[in-house]
DNA sequence: TGTACATCAGTGAACGCGCGTTCACTGATGTAC
DNA sequence: TGTACATCAGTGAACGCGCGTTCACTGATGTAC
C-alpha cells in the first residue's frame, strides 16, 4: 500500500506512518502553544492515536522534540539555499537575502525556531540535531568565503559569518517576540539586514 | 521593626516582607530551572511559606513573573548606566561597553533575560513592565543621539540604536544558548561588539 | 496604659487538571514452509 | 495457495506527580478610645 493511501485510510488499527505524521503535527502545536505548552498527549489526540503510541517510535518527549528540531533545520537550510540561488549575480545581495530568509523563517515558525536555537529543552545533545544545525551554518560560510575569496575553513570566513548570523538572529528574536515595540520607531528588518550586511562584511577584510 | 530584622526573625506567623523576598527567590529559581520549569509552589517552599501566601500580594503566577521582569529591567538599566559612565571620554567606546554589559547581563541571568525579552509568558501586556523595558532602551538612545549630534527623539537615533540593539541581542541569545558551537570557531563577543559598533554607527550617518 | 476591634498576611487542606511514561494486551501484517 | 507463527504498531487503563488557585480559617499587628 502506498504511503498516501495508508494515510488516507481511517479506522484502521495501525496508523501506518505515525512517526512521519508526528513531526508536522508537533510543529503545528509548537506554533500554537510554544515549546513550553506542548504535550505529547495533545499531539496524540490530534492524530487520533493513544498517548502511548509515540513511545513505540521515540524513547521520550525529548527525543520527539529532537526530531522536530532536526526537521526545522532541514527546512531552514532549504529555504536559505533557495534564497541564495534566486540571486546569482550580486554576492552581497545573495548573503543579505539569506539573512532575510532566516528572519522570515523565524517569524513564520517561531515555536520551532525557539526549539531549534533555545536551550530548554537542550536538544543539541543529540548529535544528528547538532549536525543539521551545522549544515545550516555551512550554507552561510560557503557564501561568505566565496565573497571574501577565501576557503570555507578559513577563520575569516567563519568570523564574518558569525557576525552576520549574530545580527540576523537578533533581528529574528526581537521581531518574533515583539520587543522592537520598546524602540517606538517603525522597524524594517529587511532594510536593516541590507544595511548591516554591507557594513559587517567589511569587518575582517 | 526594621525591615532587616523582620527578615532575620524566623518562626513568626507573618513573614514580614514576602513580596520583597519573592522577587529575588524567583529570579534564582528562574536561573536554575528556566521560565518553563518555574513553579510558584517551589518558590514558596524556598521561602518557607504556604503555597497560597503569594496570592495575597499577586493575583496570579503571571503577575509575579511580571514583577520579576520589571526588576530585571531595572538591574539591566543600572548596569548599562554604570558601564556608560565608566568611559567618559570616548563616545563609541561608551556605546560598545553598554553592549558588552547587555551580553554579560544575559549570560549571568539567562532565565530572567529570557523572561524579559521572550513572549511566553507575555509579560509585556503589563504597562509597568513595558515602561521599564523602554527605559532601558532610552539609555542607549540618549547615548547614540549624543554621538550622532541629534536628539533622543530623532528617528536616526532610534534607527541606529535599533541596529546596535539587534546585534548585541543576537550575541546574547546565541551565546546564552550555546548556539555558536555550530560555527566551530572561537567566538569573542566583546571583540565582535567593538567591531560591529564601529561599523553600525555609520549606517545612518 | 489597657482594651476592643478591624485589618492584614499568613495557614493548610483541598480542588480539578493534565502531564510523561509504563504495562499487559491485541489486532494486523509479512514470511516460511 | 493455505496455514502457522513471529513481529510489529497499536490500545486503553493506570501510575505517581506536581501544578495554579481557592477556601474557610487564624494569629499578629496597629489603632481608636
Amino acid at each position: 500500500m502506498s504511503k498516501a493511501s495508508s494515510l488516507r485510510r481511517k479506522a484502521t488499527y495501525h496508523h501506518g506512518d505515525l512517526e512521519g505524521a508526528l513531526i508536522p503535527v508537533v510543529r503545528r502545536l509548537l506554533e500554537r502553544d510554544g515549546v513550553g505548552g506542548f504535550s505529547v498527549a495533545e499531539a496524540c489526540k490530534e492524530i487520533g492515536v493513544s498517548t502511548a503510541a509515540p513511545y513505540k517510535h521515540f524513547s521520550s518527549k525529548h527525543e520527539i522534540l529532537g526530531a522536530v528540531a532536526q526537521s526545522g533545520f532541514d527546512d531552514l537550510r532549504e529555504q536559505m539555499i533557495v534564497a541564495r540561488d534566486a540571486n546569482p549575480d550580486d554576492p552581497v545581495r545573495r548573503i543579505a537575502e539569506m539573512g532575510k530568509t532566516y528572519v522570515s523563517f523565524a517569524l513564520t515558525n517561531p515555536g520551532t525556531f525557539k526549539l531549534m536555537f533555545g536551550s530548554n529543552p537542550n536538544i543539541k545533545q543529540y548529535k544528528p540535531v547538532k549536525e543539521h544545525g551545522e549544515n545550516c551554518f555551512d550554507v552561510l560560510i560557503s557564501e561568505v568565503a566565496g565573497y571574501l575569496g577565501s576557503t570555507d575553513e578559513a577563520d575569516d570566513s567563519r568570523r564574518v559569518s558569525v557576525l552576520l548570523w549574530t545580527f540576523v538572529h537578533g533581528a529574528a528574536s526581537l521581531a518574533m517576540d515583539q520587543d522592537y515595540e520598546a524602540a517606538r520607531v517603525a522597524v524594517d528588518t529587511d532594510q536593516m539586514i541590507d544595511a548591516a550586511t554591507i557594513r559587517l562584511l567589511e569587518a575582517y577584510r
